[in-house]
DNA sequence: TATGAATGAGGGTTCATTCAT
DNA sequence: TATGAATGAACCCTCATTCAT
């Protein structure tokens, strides 16, 4: 009987600190993908979450640990969406631009977060290793199923399957990395990257292709 | 007599101090790929390049110049050749070809460099700017220009030739990224990447093109 | 409901904060005693204590209290028994090792707590003045008086009181730190120490002595 | 020949070190002996010292190898003088009295760097390991030697060995300690407690001994 | 010009203590 | 009274840069 008022305490407090992490996260991400990793300071970064210096290391285990959660909330945008599952099962263009599109807007909404980690993924091993699975081997997997899928379905044509397919996440990538960097074709045009992705990846530019 | 060496020819002192420079870009080049910018530091670099930390200091401004010099370096591998320009006379894919192999034959050589470089790229404004032009506009400028003469020569189909010639630029990046990353299918097939990559853009992968 | 334990008697209430603080104090000792004061984290003692934090302030000003509170409890160790007090009747040698063996024991069983105090005492005035009362003027004083009285029943030879006094006392401070420094021939013969100790004072290792 | 110059300076280069190692260490078993090794802070010694709290990193590892560097330095204080080596020639007790007069000499002198070290030595198993060996074990081999040579010559009574020449030491580090522990006893009558321990250890208190 | 020791600002991290619940 | 999260002062150490030799 005593504790049954802790509960909604207890909650609260579970709430308050989700919150909080989530502050720290968001200033962390801010700053570091503003200033670099090494040029961001945890009390620039406890300043703007509005909490103590130390209390960000009641949350995170170190100043690194920071890019971590960075990632990992990056990784909950990432989980695979229904319409994008349905589209598997349509023709084969539909479900490319379906998947382009998914993909150029997770890319523009996790943008920041992005900013922050990328630089540190060429030279962290364990980022590298998390971000190399999330971003390339993730999707990789799932395009050879489908590009073998539908070469057996006579939608595709045959080719090296793997190699096509590091090509196209190539394409992603480096789509992801010319945004960061801030490519004023690509920010403007953005909206239509999608179509213009599954065309070129389809049909090719030749002209006498699609005849 | 320990002035002797001052009658030496101005040329052997110059080329002396190049040999000094470059010895000092390689070290700088090797450390600060392997550990990343900030984690290299000024000490370790001149140990491997074998001269005093202050040493480094009359051949360069500062920490950050060292990523210059690099990256001019890397500049200088860029030049465009004589065969890919004779290759621009010739036929669409032939040249695309040509110009692919030309480029995943730079990624390879400069990869240490690029190593070194690439995470301050996102970084640093200044690093961005130059890494954008040098790998970016550049070669978009031409691409555009071979693009839209394809076109009215009928070879290429109409299409928004700034958007797709960022996509095709996004690719290179991308590759040059997952190959920074390490990925191993890219690594393994490095020269089968040119064919797949001129078959992929001009010919699409839809079973239906190509008749 | 919740406050039926309210109407318990005061002394319970007592008790359990008598039983508390005390393991709060064993806590302290042993982790402080491992670990040095300063490396002894108070999260650390309040976890093997078995409470939060915050409960070892409603015992304890702060965290150099523990200290104080640890040494007052060795005090307690220290009231002189009544056998040694019936010794001082009797001659002088079993005094000795009367109280030698007394001695050693107190510093067997109070090994951890003097572990954990010995050395904050060459730093801190206020626990120096304190050991130094407890552990040596406190016992000088006794053994003065002693020393004095045989001299005068002429049972000892007539020696500078203080000094020689002096002497001893250094002895049972200097076997205590060996003991604490882990000294494998104290460890190993400590019960044979009082007589061997009582032997060197009184009869000295000169062969011509004793006959 | 260009080089013969340098030999002058490398020598002033040499001195110099040897003249700011030596200052930072005083400066660092002063500050530590008065505060304690957790309290004095790095930036203190520097100052004291008279350079640059960086500069003591070029001189020692990290702020515990300072406590090792003022142990090590008081060890030099330790070699067995001449005077000493001869005494052991001669009788039994005069001996001692020089051992002994030599023992309390280096507690004076190395008595500030004792006071930094010895809080510490409780704690730290590697400044304890050589705590121990250098006070402790050093001098009880030497000990045991010529005890056990005196009993054989008739000069010593026959004892435990080990276990006498530990008590023996025991007075030797309580000296120091009550000694460090400010003993106004001890501090005014150092010189005369080489005699008293003398004839302590000899003769005894009894005044039955010496007839 | 090369050297490498001295410099000292700067930052990640710890942890005793407080206080709202 | 017990809790334990928040606090923020304090400190060791690193390392780019300078400069006397």
């Amino acid at each position: 009987v005593c504790d049954a008022a802790r509960d909604e305490p207890r909650s609260r407090r579970a709430r308050l600190r989700r919150e909080r992490e989530s502050r720290i996260l968001d200033a962390a991400a801010k700053v570091i993908a503003d200033k670099g990793y090494y040029q961001a300071t945890v009390r620039e970064i406890a300043d703007l979450a509005d909490v103590a210096d130390g209390t960000i290391y009641n949350y995170f285990e170190n100043k690194f640990d920071l890019l971590i959660g960075i990632m990992s909330r990056v990784a909950e945008l990432e989980r695979l969406p229904r319409e994008l599952t349905e589209a598997l099962e349509t023709g084969a263009q539909s479900f490319f631009v379906a998947a382009f599109h998914d993909r150029m807007g997770r890319i523009r909404q996790g943008e920041e977060a992005l900013k922050a980690i990328l630089p540190q993924v060429f030279v962290h091993p364990d980022l590298r290793e998390q971000f190399y699975r999330q971003y390339v081997v993730r999707i990789a997997t799932r395009l050879e199923a489908y590009v073998q899928a539908q070469i057996e379905a006579g939608q595709i044509r045959p080719v090296d399957v793997p190699l096509t397919v590091r090509l196209v996440q190539s394409m992603f990538v480096g789509l992801l990395v010319l945004r960061i960097l801030g490519d004023e074709v690509l920010r403007v045009a953005w909206d239509d990257v999608p179509e213009a992705l599954a065309e070129l990846v389809f049909d090719g530019l030749s002209a006498r292709s699609r005849e």
